[in-house]
DNA sequence: TTGTACGCGTTATCAC
DNA sequence: GTGATAACGCGTACAA
């Protein structure tokens, strides 16, 4: 049926490791045979099986992607990045989609071991005590992406969180606001809402602005809970004059609350975003967001995978890529 | 280092002939010995090792999914659907993206063929000859997304495009639009945009409404095509009643256009859309648009590919699943 | 430079 | 019910 190595063999007259050293180039062969082979292999159409190559080299040309939602605008980017840089170097991704469950997660975390990937870019919401223990064993090189896992000696890939709300929120403080909710993304385990939450509060400290409690609300990353804790503001009438979602899709979430109350943004409230998604600018009002290169954080992703399955040294340990604040529509000066 | 079926053996004084058959319980083994092994693995922690086991079974476990862009709003939802089931079914997919690119699509086809992949979804926005002569050589199962592909002896999963766009377009005919324009997909080798094209062309005849050049245009996909297509209606002062796009995305440019040109959606213009991405009622005004059970494609693409591979019989070459006209607030009557 | 033979971790076909 | 042993397709010492 399917022509082996060994067929090969047969029909050039020689033995299956001459075929072997032609198509991997492992050790000289004559020039003659050589071209024997090749001619053989382009008659037949052989090629090699990738499974038995796998069972000998205990390498798989495999990297497994563990997400918690494919769906996900800023995911999907992501996994562009990845995907692409990945084929360019001749590795296939195997994806795992989690739905946030820590189970899921490491159910195919296992998994991927077995299937014998050479490397696991994860991108997960929370970071706990499993992810750690797990990573730890590990031999195959990991790569987090979106969150400095530093303090689990795992490499990863993110942009400066803690930076980049502390910006936004200097921006928002700048233009004049001073009652600046914060609808972010979570608390303990949640990896960068921590940090968000960090720069939001640095910076309403150097300014010596109140934090609101009744203005912090969290939401996993759910448009739907954004629009919720806005209503809720609104119930409670204490609008703040902006506010700062930690996620664009919650922004929209906050604005479409707001609008659907009567109030005009930004003219009313002032409304920023965090990622900078592709509808970002296709909504109206355009989103004032801080940009993520998120293709580029999973290139980057996928290229420390491959440079550390080659054995090269990486010294960093965490590649901090930039952001910029990007001004659009969504938000006004008062001043 | 990794344990395998034979440590296991040793360790639990039996053959692995047997353990073989305790983790894949193939046939009978007493019952004290099962327990022993059981035991063994457990206290081992071994795991099969599935490229072994691909190796002699000449099944892979896995899936090839084959898109022309991993960050479209559609595609993703319909990835998330193939990766769920599959897993469901112990099955991981291998994901290439194209860029729409036909080179790529070719050589990835050819790729996971090699790979050992045991199926194949191919989700394209072009069919041309190339696809067909490639399928029509392959003796492993092969699903078509979005797309009757019954000619070329594919099966297919996908709704009624034509049937859709025939509902939308009357639909837009029952409000009292005359001026109906259509933003499609592409023509010719364009895959469910010449089914759709031919919905509205029907709808419009029954009405004897005229078809106007002039409105219908050519879109890729593209929200920055659709945008400049309305700019040029509004140019040319042919700016019709209505917009249908065959897509949502294209529906936010000509909508977004249409803002910044100072008209109003709906009161000015009604503007309708196609799929029902998340987004639709996400943005402002939100979108009528034809819902598409986008996750299910994904899903029964899947579960055909798997009863395929099963060997089950699969009668039904196309597969088609139901949509539903939504009425939100991007289109208004005009009698 | 080339060929032989073994091993990778399994499953499956035989015997026992 | 259990245990050898031959595949599966390939890479690679080791010999020649």
């Amino acid at each position: 049926m399917t022509v082996t190595i060994k067929d090969v063999a047969k029909k050039a007259n020689v033995s299956i490791s001459t075929v072997s050293r032609v198509i991997n180039d492992s050790k000289p062969v004559s020039d003659e045979i050589k071209q024997r082979v090749l001619r053989v292999i382009e008659e037949t159409g052989y090629t090699p099986n990738p499974v038995a190559r796998s069972l000998v080299m205990k390498k798989s040309q495999l990297i497994g992607v563990i997400v918690p939602d494919i769906s996900n605008f800023f995911i999907s980017e992501v996994l562009n990045g990845i995907e692409e840089i990945g084929k360019m170097y001749n590795y296939d991704i195997l994806l795992c989609n989690t739905y946030g469950e820590l189970k899921q997660e490491l159910r195919y975390l296992n998994l991927l071991k077995s299937k014998q990937v050479e490397g696991i870019i994860s991108m997960t919401w929370e970071l706990r005590e499993e992810h750690k223990e797990f990573f730890s064993k590990q031999d195959i090189p990991i790569v987090m992406i979106n969150r400095d896992a530093s303090e689990f000696d795992i490499t990863s890939v993110s942009i400066d969180h803690r930076q980049g709300a502390y910006e936004m929120t200097k921006y928002l403080i700048d233009k004049g606001h001073k009652k600046i909710a914060l609808i972010r993304s979570g608390t303990e385990n949640y990896l960068f809402g921590v940090d968000q939450y960090e720069g939001y509060a640095k910076a309403m400290n150097e300014y010596n602005l109140n934090i609101d409690k009744k203005l912090i609300k969290n939401c996993q990353f759910k448009l739907e809970c954004a629009y919720d804790a806005v209503q809720e503001m609104v119930d409670k009438k204490v609008v703040p004059t902006a506010i700062f979602a930690t996620t664009d899709s919650m922004a929209f979430g906050a604005i479409n609350c707001l609008i659907d109350n009567g109030y005009r943004v930004p003219e009313d409230v002032s409304v920023v975003g965090f990622n900078d998604i592709k509808f970002a600018s296709i909504y109206r009002p355009q989103l004032t967001t801080i940009r993520q290169p998120i293709y580029d954080i999973g290139a980057v992703a996928i290229r420390v995978i491959i440079k550390k399955i080659k054995g090269e040294e990486i010294k960093e340990n965490i590649f901090t890529l930039p952001h910029e604040l990007v001004e659009r529509d969504s938000c006004i000066s008062i001043k």
